[in-house]
RNA sequence: GGUUUCGUAGCUCAAUUGGAUAGAGCACCUGACUACGGAUCAGGAGGUUUGGGGUUCGAAUCCCUACGAGACCA
């Protein structure tokens, strides 16, 4: 007899890739595989028969036990009672399970208490394992492409969060033993660039981020602020004179002389492409410090400026296959009803491009230059309708790709007055934020006191670590898929949930460290005969939770998993470290038992943090 | 108008994907040993999971509906 308890994965209607996936049960530690065949055998030996796949959970904390096992799913099956199963399995694995010592069953919950020699090999084994945390290569590569700004404005918080995420799924899908290519996509053409550079050519006089002291992208940035402002004045005055709204939007003389700059830029124009690459220029090196601020990197940027005519050819190819059709105004749309999407534009009358065309060619692209299995966007969610558009025209065509292509779709951050409009000046700018919360850090520093004996470019390191710490934490914690909210008037936390207190921690696990080598204290997990304590058995228990954590992370792109665990982990050490004394102890083998846990833990909290980017101090 | 996402403590977020008495942090109140770092720890208070129906052993989670918020498509 077979019975169904398995967990079916939800699936995911645009990607293959990510609804294929199956929780596998390779990343559980082998206690928990023992567990299992244990529980197992008792199933077979109290009642005769088998099951499917069976789960184990963490013991909720107000209960005695390490894993509960559910029974109401055999009830029926079984035809007893949830309590029944539950007592006859708990009294089968404590007289023949090798790790069980107890049990206890609530209702159709069974309660597994694990011996003292269990935790101990669990610790041998992961600190025996170099490797902790990190998978062999799996032989698939995937690319991530995130970031993707336009060079007509600096980076805001939302750019942070988008940039924090792309970073920190990249090295999570390594960790999972992906090859990964970072790319990004430069928005560095197009109308809104012209409208910078026209601002600049009419009211510039000159000016440089030398001459201004600006840096570059903020340069840039002022410029299209006042294109707007200049518009809307000239707007508001043609309406005066009776023009309608929307007549006067498209007629206003700097808009016709922006789009007048386009077409010149595009017919490479000597005079304005300079211009273009002038300004270009300040913007690209201006980005480039924010991303050195934040050790954000790419192994691939590609410029819009060169993919904008890409995909003509693959709108050509459609019309062939019979994908496409066209309309009497030569313009080309796909019919995409049957995905329960709308008839699309692919391709205006006049034969210019629209966004997806070049999205199809800029794909092409990609495909052609690394050949990845995997394809990832790191892109907001007001894209959503964008993406599935894009990746079914990818499936019609019969693209090798398509299949494997993936929107990272995130929420946007809003401010409490609601969503951050450049326009508008009601953004927060990413420079300023940073600079802001070094200083944050700075004050706190200070105010402590516990780094008297840094150097002042030590210091500076410090703060800015700590920084960069609690912002990208502050982005990391929350779930992708989820807006989420970012009020400047409270300033980023530096107590509490908040990437600081992680950092603290292991400042602390650092100084313990350091007091064993000085006191001649070498970490060992004794093999035997030491009982171990409920917190230190939790901390164990949490510890071998970890490479599990990160498949779940990998398999749900999802960062938010990787800085709750940390988080849970330092809380964790902390009651541990608060309620038991590790040097003081008078046996020397919990001495050494809790010096190999301390340097478990901080090994552990300093990969985790690493998986977001967020680098930890030995003292803070 | 059509499509779509969301609504959990005063605030910001969790909830092992349908499991136990819905958990953390902030803010508020009360405590912490000359043992290792108090950016810490222990405790208290705070909830009709937006309202109303339904599905079943069991719902914040799934279905229907009303209200509210966001996004996208012309």
């Amino acid at each position: 007899m077979q019975i169904e308890c398995g967990l079916q994965r939800g699936t995911f209607a645009f990607c293959a890739w990510r609804s294929s996936k199956v929780y596998s049960s390779d990343m559980q530690s082998t206690i928990e595989t023992t567990l299992k065949q244990d529980i197992h055998s008792a199933i077979q030996a109290c009642f005769e028969t088998t099951i499917d796949d069976l789960v184990l959970q963490p013991t909720k904390k107000e209960f005695e036990g390490t894993y509960t096992f559910v029974t109401f799913a055999l009830t029926k099956a079984l035809r007893r009672a949830p309590q029944q199963i539950g007592q006859q399995i708990g009294e089968y694995l404590v007289g023949n399970s090798s790790l069980v010592s107890g049990f206890n069953v609530v209702q159709g919950f069974l309660n597994l208490s694990l011996k003292s020699s269990a935790w101990l090999q669990v610790l041998q084994d992961i600190v025996a394992d170099s490797s902790f945390g990190n998978q062999p290569a799996n032989g698939q590569s995937v690319m991530v492409e995130f970031s993707s700004p336009n060079t007509n404005k600096p980076l805001h918080l939302g750019h942070l969060r988008n940039n924090c995420l792309g970073d920190s799924v990249a090295r999570i899908l390594k960790a999972n033993g992906y090859e990964v290519v970072k790319t990004c996509l430069v928005n560095d053409r197009g109308i809104h660039i012209c409208k910078s550079m026209l601002a600049y050519q009419k009211l510039g006089q000159g000016e440089t981020p030398e001459s201004s002291g600006l840096k570059g992208d903020h340069l840039a940035g002022k410029y299209y602020v006042e294109f707007d402002k200049e518009y809307k004045r000239q707007i508001a005055a043609l309406v005066a004179e009776g023009m309608t709204e929307d007549a006067a939007a498209k007629q206003a003389p700097w808009i016709l002389e922006a789009q007048d700059l386009l077409i010149k830029w595009e017919n490479g124009d000597e005079e304005t492409v300079t211009l273009w690459k002038k300004m270009n220029g300040w913007v690209y090196e201006g980005f480039q410090q924010t991303y050195d601020k934040m050790g954000i990197s790419f192994d691939k940027t590609y410029y819009e400026s060169n993919t904008y005519l890409l995909g003509k050819d693959i709108i050509e190819e459609g019309l062939k296959k019979g994908v496409f059709y066209q309309k009497e105004d030569q313009s080309v749309w796909i019919d995409l009803t049957e995905e329960g999407l709308d008839h699309k534009l692919v391709l205006r009358g006049n034969g210019t491009s629209v966004y997806i065309t070049q999205d199809l060619g800029t794909t092409e692209l990609k495909y052609g230059d690394y050949h990845n299995d995997r394809y990832m966007w790191v892109v907001g969610n007001e894209q959503d309708y964008h993406f599935n558009v894009l990746f079914a025209i990818l499936k019609r065509l019969g693209r090798p790709y398509a299949q494997e292509c993936f929107h990272l779709s995130y929420g946007m951050v809003d401010l409490p007055s609601g969503k951050m409009k450049s326009r508008e000046g009601t953004v927060v700018d990413a420079d300023d934020l940073i600079l802001q919360m070094a200083q944050t850090a700075e004050n706190r520093t200070r105010e402590l006191g516990k780094i008297e004996d840094f150097a002042g470019d030590e210091a500076r390191k410090l703060y800015h670590m700590l920084a960069l710490g609690a912002l990208k934490y502050f982005l990391l914690k929350v779930d992708p898929k989820k807006r989420m909210l970012f009020n400047p008037e409270e300033s980023i936390d530096f107590q509490g949930h908040t990437g600081p207190f992680i950092q603290y921690t292991h400042a602390r696990l650092c100084s313990i460290l350091r007091k064993a080598e000085s006191n001649g204290v070498v970490a060992a997990v004794p093999a035997e005969g030491f009982a171990v304590h409920s917190t230190e058995a939790e901390v164990v228990f949490y510890l071998s939770q970890y490479p599990a954590r990160i498949q779940s992370a990998s398999d749900e792109f999802s960062p938010a998993l990787i800085s709750l665990y940390a988080f849970e982990l330092a809380k964790l050490y902390n009651q541990f470290y608060a309620e038991l004394s590790i040097f003081a102890d008078p046996d020397p083998q919990a001495v050494q038992f809790r010096v190999a846990l301390s340097a478990a833990v901080a090994k552990t909290i300093r990969h985790a943090m690493g998986l977001l980017g967020i680098d930890v101090p030995e003292k803070m």
